[in-house]
DNA sequence: TTGTACGCGTTATCAG
DNA sequence: CTGATAACGCGTACAA
């Protein structure tokens, strides 16, 4: 019962009158142990209660099994989504994930990856805070050579690979759809643009109106933090405008702004979509609870979650050179609902 | 620019012609140190890239500085929610998390539970899957005397804290509101009766049958994984009733399951919440864009994580003795809204 | 205030 | 197939 002292394979090599060095191996299914002294091992370290020291073994091995995961926050449908795909693949290969979230402060991006490279993680996983202007506290990673991925907010980088979707044909289909709609007065609510998925998405937008020949106004490109406020701050400022100004679209660059952006605008009297078309972007489960239903874009966290870790495992057993290529695109499909149907 | 090797303490200590036990104390600012040579020490840190290797840090003090979350789904609101909470409050401590998702299948919580220990997690944070009978995979962490933090889906131990919040009573209150607003024939959708989340909610909402004088039946408790198709599906089982025999109120023990079951039923024509009054659970997002907007029962997993580490930390530094009580109760208020308004 | 010497638990290397 | 030994990078008695 002197449950105190940690069983290490001292204790098993020991018990067995074998060496640590085998009992070391045999552990591992090492087949350059004897089958029946592998059996032996184990069962002895069943009995003995043995739990193996994974940072002892990191130490030795130079390798964590660990990824690290830095996000913005890690409470968004997207973001929870990401992460159960990431954790789903990274289980499959037996490796962990340590996360942190930035809360879309670059200061605690800079200290959370600098933490994620003193517990030596295998590779790091990361969606840039809304104002990170450079990355520069990745530079320990790229120096050691520890594989960077990045995703959905994403920081071009040769040693790095990037994880996205085309928000620029996206965006562009969106608001095609718009127009194909009827639509002539198109208003975006985007974010913010120093992020490529914002900037992104506003330029599909824009060149969308100029191939239609649709005049495009800066008031009507709003720009927010996307939240519930947000939405309703728009909805707020389109209510304010004089009728005959207001736009006949709005095209939000996240479901949960449009949404709250629509709920605002029917309390005061506004039909969606006979008054105003409204898509939003990502295929939140609020867009399909919202009436009516969110036309939006089909954005799978899941998906992208997978699709990252899967890449940054491949890379590390050298299945994949990670760096042959420095982008992989998701496809994003329009999803088209009611919201945005001004006509049949 | 030989950047291969690691630069560790030994490094700075010869470049500094001191030795390296001074470097690893002058690194943690121990006042032991000359506060001028902490100084050096600190400088040259930075100039050679030092970066301290925590896992042999951790070998050596034994303790990680990292707990482990477990937890049956990632992506779901009220989770990301508490991991959210969990991650800021960790943070705040020095403490890091690393997190896994059992699927609601107890083999993988019996793994990624023995993975915590090996990688000698502080302190372990979990919710139980869905079909989880025994914590015998949690002995280790009792036997090393390694903190274990239940939170929701809880399971009493005597070595251990739960973190929950009253479910039995919130249930109760939400049955009592219906009742109040003329319910006679109140329908459960509840989830499975091994989790103590789903047990208090059931017998809460019966005591508050009985106490009111009101026949429970079987048929009116329908036990699912409240997910969008269980809604979906007990919404058909009431439309499959003659109306006569249907129920004409609903408590479903989660808000996805209710919303759900709310857009099928008024698919089919019913009112509500005239027909039929409808409440849910945990003040999704989603009960307040659904039409009418869903009473519910406010349940913050922010709140629930931040209590839960918290908690564990203190009693980690010692401040608070985590077994002194075994059992945290948060409030969970009732959130009434036109879903279950039948008078006024 | 600083240095010496050793150990944490594992794995790699080399020899047999 | 197995064993002895050193090393991974850091922290801490103990001594000076």
């Amino acid at each position: 019962m002197a449950d105190d002292k940690e069983v290490t394979i001292y204790d098993i090599a020991e018990y067995l009158q074998i060496s640590a060095a085998t009992v070391s191996r045999g552990l591992k299914n090492s087949t350059s142990v004897n089958k029946h002294t592998r059996k032996k091992i184990a069962d002895a370290a069943i009995a003995l209660g043995y739990q193996s020291n994974t940072f002892a073994s990191s130490l030795r091995s130079k390798s964590t099994n660990t990824l690290g995961v830095l996000v913005p926050r890690l409470n968004s449908y997207f973001m929870s989504s990401a992460l159960a795909g990431m954790e789903k693949a990274a289980n499959l290969h037996g490796y962990h994930l340590i996360i942190a979230q930035s809360l879309e402060d670059v200061k605690k991006e800079k200290v959370n990856a600098a933490t994620m490279f003193n517990k030596r993680v295998d590779g790091l996983l990361i969606s840039l805070a809304y104002d990170t202007q450079d990355i520069e506290h990745l530079e320990p990673f790229f120096k050691r050579k520890i594989p960077v991925v990045f995703f959905d907010r994403v920081h071009p980088h040769n040693d790095s690979i990037s994880v996205v979707i085309d928000n620029y044909a996206a965006a562009y289909n969106v608001t095609q759809h718009l127009i194909d709609q009827g639509c002539k007065r198109i208003m975006h609510l985007g974010g913010n643009l120093l992020r490529n998925v914002y900037n992104d998405r506003f330029n599909g937008y824009r060149q969308a109106l100029k191939d239609n020949n649709l005049p495009f106004q800066d008031k009507w490109h709003l720009v927010s933090t996307l939240s519930e406020k947000a939405g309703d701050a728009a909805a707020r400022h389109i209510l304010s405008l004089p009728p005959a100004k207001r736009p006949d679209g709005l095209f939000a660059a996240n479901d949960t702004a449009a949404v709250h952006g629509m709920i605002a605008l029917q309390a005061a009297g506004l039909r969606i979509p006979q008054d105003l078309a409204v898509a939003g972007f990502n295929n939140d489960p609020i867009s399909k609870i919202i009436a009516p239903n969110l036309t939006t874009v089909d954005y799978s966290g899941d998906n992208m979650g997978i699709t990252a870790v899967t890449n940054l495992i491949n890379h590390l057993k050298g299945i994949s050179d990670l760096y042959s290529t420095n982008s992989i695109t998701l496809r994003a499909d329009l999803i088209v609902r009611a919201s945005s149907l001004k006509k049949g």
